[in-house]
DNA sequence: CGACGGGACGC
DNA sequence: CGACGGGACGC
């Protein structure tokens, strides 16, 4: 099993874009893209009432795994090259190779609580140093980052989790000081579709042992990588890591590639990459499904199969073009539950943010006895409508009088404000709609903020915009 | 009237 | 010395 060996070396990797398009940078689109989609049904066939056994499938990842891996991880550094791909033939002018990350500290100390795994019982840590630290992990995709109450406890989560694939480690973050859970907890599985279902299956669940809080579950971030990066707004990323990158002969044609890759399931389309003028195959395409686990499941099972001439890795997001001035906005999704919002259960994310543009976003003021129900039905009049989410009190569950409202498209959504704005919704009491302001510019409490630092902040989050003036590509080639 | 939960891993 | 090549999406 040739693992391909990815280079998120999430240090800084700079090449200047003179085309302008930026790849984007690996690192960051890796771990921006988290998450995930939430099929309340395709998923159960894959794990959900199983109950005992998560996987179904052929690969017989049992034993395989053991030791292979890490004596591979060891090889791994050999492989990585910090190559920057694009056509722009950017001569990585600018220095600061992947020299950031010293290899040296291995995160041995995890309490690994390989609790009970049956089929690969004891997994021995992956103590191995450099071979498995968190900063470069062994198989890309497959550490899942939990956020849950503190009061979680380790057992408790590998007890939930185990269900996805074999754990290699759980561990809770605990509080220095008081020796406390701070509520975080990191689980590295063997496989990236593991950490992909349990992704799709738990982020936005309560589990029983704690109701009040909502697990969010995602893809952990390289070690390094402090805080949240944001999401590609890239729809053919959407839900995240839902796209392989194949590697195949050059005479493949999109036929041999749907029926090699349909047997996965929900596979959305394939696409060969072609040289522009002969329309040759450059031998490599995209192949897209609706789920992030088929295609890492897809993925898995390519990689071992006996055809080495064709290989798979989850593809980087694609570049996009914004306009210069449009603001990509993320918003809040609800968490599953019993929800009134028919669309956006489809998918939840782990910042449970969902990558929009300003303009499709309406922040909504209204009376408070008007129900979610009654405003979701009013802004679906309106076609495009993708999400309403009235906002209520935490405790009361009373409304707090808003709401935020999302449509498709800026026309959409500038429709619905020309039409609702000003209405009179409960008999008496006006509507105000407004194009809603990205998150975070304005907070709650009124804060005393000073405006230049919270807007750059904001902005900061913004990657095609921040992107532009930065000529830095940190986007590194995954080598398969 | 009215702005979105919590958030990152040894030293 | 030491391990297999192919490779990114219309701008």
């Amino acid at each position: 099993m040739d693992q391909f060996t990815v280079n998120e070396s999430s240090a800084s990797n700079n090449t200047t874009n003179g085309g302008g398009s930026g790849d984007n940078n690996s690192s960051s689109d890796n771990e921006l893209e988290k998450n995930s989609a939430f099929h309340l049904h395709g998923l159960s066939k894959d794990v959900d009432e199983s109950d005992g056994e998560a996987h179904s499938d052929d690969e017989d990842e049992d034993e395989s795994v053991d030791s292979s891996p890490l004596d591979h991880d060891k090889g791994k550094n050999k492989s990585i090259h910090n190559q920057t791909l694009n056509r722009n033939n950017n001569s990585s002018n600018s220095s600061t190779p992947s020299t950031k990350h010293n290899r040296s500290g291995s995160t041995t100390t995890t309490t690994t609580t390989t609790t009970t795994t049956p089929p690969l019982s004891h997994t021995h840590n992956n103590h191995s140093n450099s071979a498995n630290n968190t900063n470069n992990i062994d198989v890309p995709l497959s550490r899942i980052f939990i956020i849950c109450g503190k009061d979680i406890s380790e057992a408790q989560l590998t007890k939930v989790f185990k269900k996805f694939g074999t754990i290699e480690s759980c561990k809770l973050v605990i509080d220095k000081e008081t020796n406390e859970s701070k509520g975080l907890a990191y689980i590295k599985y063997q496989k990236a579709s593991s950490a992909a279902l349990a992704i799709e299956s738990m982020n936005g669940t309560t589990i029983p042992e704690n109701e009040s809080t909502p697990l969010k579950v995602m893809i952990a971030e390289a070690k390094g990588q402090k805080t949240k990066t944001p999401v590609s707004t890239d729809p053919e990323d959407f839900p995240p890591n839902s796209r392989l990158f194949v590697i195949c002969r050059k005479d493949t044609s999109e036929a041999d590639l749907t029926n090699r890759f349909k047997q996965f399931g929900n596979l959305e389309h394939v696409k060969i990459v072609r040289e522009r003028d002969t329309n040759e195959s450059k031998g490599c395409a995209f192949v897209k499904f609706s789920k992030s686990s088929t295609a890492a499941l897809a993925m898995e099972s390519i990689n071992e199969s006996d055809d080495k001439s064709t290989k798979a890795i989850i593809a980087q997001p694609k570049v996009k073009y914004h306009k210069q001035n449009e603001s990509i906005h993320m918003v809040q999704f609800p968490m599953m539950g019993p929800n009134p919002y028919p669309f956006q259960t489809e998918f939840s994310n782990p910042y449970g943010l969902f990558p929009t543009l300003t303009r499709q976003r309406l922040f909504v003021v209204c009376h408070k006895s008007v129900t979610q129900e009654g405003l979701y039905k009013l802004f679906s009049r309106y076609p495009g409508m993708e999400y309403c989410d009235l906002k209520k009190d935490k405790v009361s569950n009373k409304s707090k009088g808003f709401a935020y409202v999302n449509y498709s498209t800026p026309q959409a959504a500038l429709l619905a404000k020309n039409e609702l704005n000003g209405i009179k919704y409960p008999p008496g009491y006006s509507l105000k709609v407004v194009f809603a302001e990205p998150l975070g510019i304005k907070q709650n409490p009124t804060p005393v903020i000073d405006p230049i630092s919270s807007i750059q902040t904001s902005f900061a989050q913004m990657p095609f915009i921040a992107r532009r003036n930065s000529s830095n590509d940190t986007r590194k080639r995954q080598k398969i």
